[in-house]
RNA sequence: GGCUAGGUGGCAGAGUGGUCAUGCAGCGGACUGCAACUCCGUGUACGCCGGUUCGAUUCCGACCCUAGCCUCCA
C-alpha cells in the first residue's frame, strides 16, 4: 500500500512519494519554552513521531527536525517578571519540555536547533530577501512585502484583500503594505539583541525555521508540520521567506494537526484553560496520555476529558491484559506489511482505525491455541511499537499504581497467600472477605490455572 | 464582516451509494466455589428540509448549529 498523506497546500489526500528516493525530511515547529507544555502542545509531538516511526519503518534515510524557540517576547517578559535570565529560563524550560515529552513516549527527534544558535543564518537569509526584492529596511526594522510574491496565500487559502478587510491590527506606520510582517526588529538597549545591518535588534518569529530548515534539512523537505493554528500566519509566512530566498520549492507536504479542547473549546494559553502535561503526569500514565490523543484522527478535534483518559486507559488495560495471559510465549519479530493495520496507518495516519485493528489482534490472541498465539503476539506488540505503545511489561502494568497507593505490593501478596490456604481449608468465607477488603483498596484479583493474578484499577 | 472545517448511537470515534467499524458503558449467555479476566450474542445513529437515485448517513442545493483562523497560539 502505498502511504496517503493530506497536503494542506492541496487540500486533499496525496500519495508520499519523496523528493528523493528513499531519503525523508521532516521538519515540526516545536515549543517556545517560557513555561510548561499543555496537552494541546503534545498532541502535535505524538502525531509526528507516529508518522517518524512509520516512515522509518519504510525509507532508509529519514531525518526529522524539531526546533527550540529560545528567543521570543514571551520568554524575554516571562524572565524579567521572575527576575531571571533569560538563557536560565528557557533551558530550564526546554528541558521540562523534553522530560514530557519523552513521558509520552515520543522517540527524540534527530536534529533540535535552537533560534539562538541561528543568527548567522538568519540575517543572510534577510539581506538575501533584500536583495532580491522581497524585503526592505524601514526605521530599524525589516519587513516582507508580501505583495512581491506570486501565491502569498495559497497555503492558508486566503486572499490579501480578504485578510485585510477583516484585519483587527493597526497598521504600523512603517509598513508600506498592511500585511507586510516582520524579519527583524529593534532591541531596546535593556533588550536582547544580535548586530546587524540594520542595527542591533532581534529576528521575527518567523524567520528562525526557515533559517533552522534550510541549513539542517535543506532548502526543499518534504514534511513540515505543526497545529493548524500554524497555518497562518506562521507557515504561510516561512513559506514565503523560504521560497523567496531559495528560489526554489519549499516544503512538498504541509501537515496539521486539529487543537485539543476542553468542553468544546480550543485548548489556549490566553483562555486559560488548559491542562500541563505534567500535571496530568501525575495521575495518569504517560501512556494512556499518548493513547487517549492517538483516540481520534490527527486532523480532528480532540475533546479531552477525564472521560477520555479513563475510556483510553481502560483500553491499554484491555490490551495489556491480552500481552499478560500470553507472557509466557516466545515471539520473534513480526512484519506488519500488508495487515489492516498497516493499511489504517498508510492511509493518512488514521490511528482510530488502527487502534481499532489492535483490538481485534488481542481478541485473535486471546482466542487462539498456543501456535496461533506467538502468531498474534508478535503482532500486536510490532503494531503497539509502531503507536508506541503496549512495550511495557504488562505485569508492570497492571501493578502501577493509579492515584494514591493505599496499600503496598508486600501486603497484597500476603494477603493473597492467606487466601489462598483459605481456600484449600474450604473457608470461602474468609477467602471473599480478603478479595473485598482487596477491592476496597483498588485491587482485583483474578484466579487462573497458573494462581492468582492481581491488578490496580 | 471575510475565509476554513465540522455536525454519526449513553460516551469516545471511524467509515460507506445497498450485510459489520471499533472501544468504553448497558443487557443476556458461557466459564468461575464466588468473582475477575476472557469468549459468544445483543439494542439504540448518522443536524434539518428538499433534490438526484430502484435505494442516501454517504452525492447535490438551501437552512440551522458549532468550532477555528483573520498577524500571542500546537
Amino acid at each position: 500500500m502505498p502511504l496517503q498523506l493530506y497536503n494542506t497546500l492541496s487540500g486533499k489526500k496525496e500519495i508520499f512519494k519523496p523528493l528523493l528516493e528513499d531519503r525523508v525530511r521532516m521538519y515540526v515547529c516545536g515549543p517556545t519554552v517560557y513555561n510548561r507544555v499543555h496537552i494541546g502542545n503534545a498532541r502535535p509531538v505524538v502525531v509526528f513521531d507516529t508518522l517518524y516511526r512509520l516512515l522509518k519503518n519504510r525509507f532508509s534515510d529519514v531525518v526529522y527536525a524539531r526546533n527550540i524557540t529560545d528567543i521570543d517576547d514571551k520568554i524575554m517578559k516571562a524572565a524579567r517578571d521572575n527576575g531571571e535570565e533569560i538563557g536560565v529560563l528557557s533551558t530550564r524550560f526546554a528541558q521540562a519540555y523534553f522530560e514530557d515529552m519523552a513521558a509520552l513516549n515520543n522517540l527524540e527527534p534527530d536534529v533540535t536547533p535552537y533560534a539562538t544558535e541561528h543568527l548567522p543564518e538568519m540575517i543572510a537569509m534577510i539581506e538575501r530577501l533584500v536583495e532580491k526584492g522581497h524585503a526592505y529596511a524601514a526605521e530599524g526594522h525589516v519587513l516582507f512585502a508580501v505583495e512581491s510574491m506570486d501565491g502569498y496565500g495559497k497555503l492558508s487559502k486566503r486572499s490579501l484583500d480578504d485578510m485585510l478587510a477583516g484585519a483587527r491590527v493597526e497598521v504600523a506606520p512603517y509598513k508600506k503594505y498592511a500585511g507586510d510582517f516582520v524579519l527583524w526588529k529593534p532591541s531596546k538597549d535593556d533588550e536582547p539583541g544580535w548586530d546587524s545591518p540594520w542595527g542591533r535588534g532581534r529576528p521575527g518569529w518567523h524567520l528562525e525555521c526557515s533559517a533552522m530548515i534550510k541549513k539542517h534539512l535543506g532548502d526543499t523537505i518534504d514534511i513540515h508540520g505543526g497545529g493548524r493554528d500554524l497555518t497562518f500566519p506562521h507557515h504561510e509566512n516561512e513559506r514565503a521567506q523560504s521560497c523567496c530566498a531559495n528560489g526554489v520549492d519549499f516544503v512538498r507536504y504541509w501537515m496539521h494537526n486539529g487543537y485539543v479542547n476542553i468542553e468544546g473549546e480550543k485548548m489556549s494559553k490566553s483562555l486559560g484553560n488548559f491542562r500541563m502535561v505534567n500535571d496530568l503526569l501525575q495521575q495518569y500514565p504517560g501512556e494512556v496520555l499518548r493513547f487517549a490523543l492517538l483516540s481520534a484522527h490527527y486532523r480532528s478535534e480532540l475533546n479531552f476529558s477525564a472521560d477520555l483518559l479513563e475510556q483510553a486507559w481502560r483500553s491499554l488495560d484491555s490490551l495489556y491484559g491480552a500481552l499478560r495471559e500470553a507472557q509466557s510465549i516466545k515471539v520473534d519479530e513480526s512484519n506488519l506489511e500488508g495487515t489492516a493495520f498497516m493499511a489504517a496507518l498508510e492511509d493518512d495516519l488514521n490511528t482510530p482505525v488502527a487502534i481499532g485493528e489492535l483490538h481485534q489482534m488481542a481478541r485473535e490472541l486471546n482466542k487462539s491455541e498456543t501456535a496461533g498465539k506467538a502468531r498474534w503476539k508478535a503482532l500486536l506488540l510490532a503494531a503497539g511499537r509502531q503507536l508506541g505503545v503496549l512495550q511495557q511489561d504488562p505485569e508492570a502494568w497492571f501493578k502501577q499504581a493509579r492515584g494514591a497507593e493505599t496499600i503496598s505490593e508486600q501486603e497484597i501478596e500476603q494477603l493473597i497467600a492467606e487466601r489462598q490456604q483459605s481456600k484449600l481449608d474450604k473457608n470461602y468465607a474468609r477467602a471473599d472477605e480478603i478479595r473485598e477488603e482487596l477491592k476496597a483498596k483498588g485491587v482485583v484479583l483474578e484466579d487462573s490455572r497458573e494462581g492468582t493474578k492481581w491488578r490496580r484499577e
